[in-house]
DNA sequence: ACTTTCATGTACTGTATAGTACATTTTTTC
DNA sequence: GAAAAAATGTACTATACAGTACATGAAAGT
């Protein structure tokens, strides 16, 4: 038995792999997944309408066949990738869920976490492919929202009640985590979804500790100033 | 001289015109204006990819050669539309600012205003589109940010700079109207550019009300509360 | 009225592409 | 080691579409 392996970047993939028994299935599934790196790569770089299976074929050095058998048409490859995407992201909260204390210090690390996860090129390039192919799609734009931000705000919220008088707050604890995630994600999320600007890291920790100190004043239950 | 006037939703061409001298250019204005009401609607609706340019020419009831006089091109004929939306939007702009004093009624006021301009289907199909095909237009994603958030974020930095101590600020005058606005917007525009829900009017008032108080006792300059 | 000019409508071309059918190669089974 | 089964590669089909060329028809000038 031997392989050859070639590397594409962070794809990894194999051909001409003359095998001992029983690693058919190994194989079948490796093709599958240098099909779907492939197919996510290109989805990022160009979208999904500009993505031609042709494309996907020839850089993944699989077939058409292969990709019909794997995954049925093009909007059946759409819809595993953007599970997988989905997947991906709530394991990546999942394993994020340090103990949160509502500091300014331990505040502004969620945010930055939180944000730096939302402007990754993959959060981006999915939420724009979602917001575009929503009709094609509904119940997987739900399921994005579900396991990016919602576990997120869940946190924040389970959080909150724990630490927070309701009676003083401006509003309802849920409306709270909501207008500080916003505060956090807002401008740049829409900015970078439009591809206007990369901010650097620590232009992203100045404005997530603006935020931050905004919202933990804005909580602290004192009477506003009006001018 | 007489004509037959159709109607289409809320689109208006004409058909069939025999005229008196001189009215030429009008007709030939009529007949791009109703390509690009046909056009507009048609991206909203499909997005820019799924649209065809025969779509257009039977929705306008024009012909392919009337769209490559005006437009030159499909890729001339979204610049152009873009363009109308950003000039569009910052007219709608113009003509909403109002004075504003740093209540919680003429904030929420403001939030609501700037929500709902910013959640219009409109808004969001130029926003999808821009986000999409932002590497085909990137001067025009540009020009959308500065058309549509900008003018309304200078707004608010202008009327701070009269109103705030800058001394006793958490951070810059940018970042606290950045950080405003984001509050307001970044959950629902975020949700809305999904599909995902139509909040009513007064659910967004709600929020925005919500973000206003955090808001204004953030920038109330009281030292912040640690837990 | 006749010609010129401009606007419009339509038929066509070349290309890209999703999906299918079949041929080829590799692995398993006996 | 030959036949069967499974996986893979490739050639093809049908279609949709952007863009072009040309034909048709109406208004303007004289």
């Amino acid at each position: 038995m031997y392989c050859i392996v070639h590397f594409f970047g962070r794809q990894v993939f194999f051909t001409r792999i003359f095998m001992c028994s029983g690693v058919r299935k190994d194989l079948k599934e490796a093709r599958r997944q240098a099909m779907m790196d492939a197919a996510e790569a290109l989805f990022l770089e160009k979208g999904y309408g500009r993505t031609s299976l042709s494309d996907i074929i020839r850089r993944s050095k699989g077939s058409r066949t292969t990709l019909y058998e794997n995954f049925g048409s093009k909007e059946g490859l759409l819809r595993t990738i953007i599970k997988e995407a989905c997947l991906k992201a709530q394991q990546a909260i999942q394993a994020d869920d340090k103990p949160l204390s509502l500091t300014e210090e331990s505040l502004v690390d969620l945010g930055v976490r939180f944000a730096a996860f939302a402007l990754t090129p993959m959060s981006l390039a999915v939420f724009r492919i979602i917001a575009m192919e929503r009709k094609l799609i509904p119940e997987l734009a739900e399921n994005f929202f579900e396991t990016s931000i919602l576990p997120i705000r869940e946190q924040l919220i389970r959080r909150f009640q724990n630490s927070l008088d309701a009676e003083k707050l401006p509003c309802s604890i849920d409306r709270v985590a909501t207008v500080f995630l916003g505060s956090i994600l807002g401008d740049l999320h829409f900015r970078h979804s439009l591809g206007l600007s990369k901010d650097t890291p620590e232009e992203i920790r100045e404005h997530v500790r603006s935020a931050v100190r905004i919202f933990l004043n804005g909580i602290g239950g004192v009477e506003r100033k009006a001018a």
